[in-house]
DNA sequence: CCTTGACTTGGAGTTACCTCCAGGTGATAG
DNA sequence: CTATCACCTGGAGGTAACTCCAAGTCAAGG
């Protein structure tokens, strides 16, 4: 029989495959309440819905910038308290978004001193061929 | 007597001091090899060489954007064995500058998301205070 | 009916990177 | 002379974030 209602959800393999965190680590996330507990089928598997998918998208988003998630289970804690915890929530988001700032400040500090230091090997291994080319003459 | 020698070194508290590394952390870097063995006074205490201390400070520059300690062992390794092994330190390098250009992109749009993701939250904190006001009326 | 394979759970194990500790030494201040 | 203090060593402990495992369930295919 044909299913007329238009299925979006997805099984724990396909939002693995998805967003590129494994089944272990998505398991891991519902059990320490980052992502709230995802609705089971009869036979007790996990059916990701949408809402459930845009925050694991938001999760992966979020700990690829590194932050914690100690954080991020703080953060997702709040929401699920509604509206009233919604200045909480943006003093939350402002500070990791302060701190995010200032690593990817220092951390461009550091791929110019990478950069240099590259660019130093560079010259040096010219001009040890061209010393190469002399002695061979 | 006065010492006529001018006197660069650093015990390990002052190198911990000037770089925001425990000392704990210092030791631990020399006995992993990051840092070649220190030398010590006539009562073993370790005596921080200017070359130790631009030593330190690299590997503090390149750890605190985030590159792992294995990567900076086999690079400092290297850089003990001598000229021949420019080529493949130059890779190295390469390689985590690289690597560095995509985190820190990677980081820039987390950081479009969280920065927006706050304004949302502005207005909305705004549009509350604002029905707070009609209903005082 | 039986096997296969993807899923479930609770719990244990792993990795990277420190951080702490116990027990000991040597220089300096009271 | 003794107490304090910064340092030493080797080794154990801690934390964050997974990652793996054993034992079990269920649906689908042969």
């Amino acid at each position: 029989m044909i299913d007329y209602f238009y299925e979006v959800n997805m099984k724990i393999a396909e939002v693995s495959e998805r967003y590129g965190l494994s089944s272990d680590t998505l398991r891991y996330y519902e059990r320490i309440g980052l992502i709230p507990r995802v609705q089971r089928s009869d036979s007790g598997i996990r059916d990701y819905s949408e809402l459930d998918i845009r925050r694991v998208e938001f999760v992966k988003c979020l700990r690829s910038a590194g932050l914690p998630l100690e954080v991020l289970v703080e953060y997702m804690d709040l929401v699920q308290q509604g509206d009233a915890t919604i200045e909480a929530r943006k003093d939350i988001l402002r500070e990791q978004r302060d701190l995010l700032t200032a690593r990817i400040l220092a951390m461009q500090k550091t791929l110019e001193v990478l950069h240099r230091k590259v660019q130093v090997y560079e010259t040096a291994i010219l001009a040890k061929e061209k010393q190469i080319v002399q002695t061979e003459k």
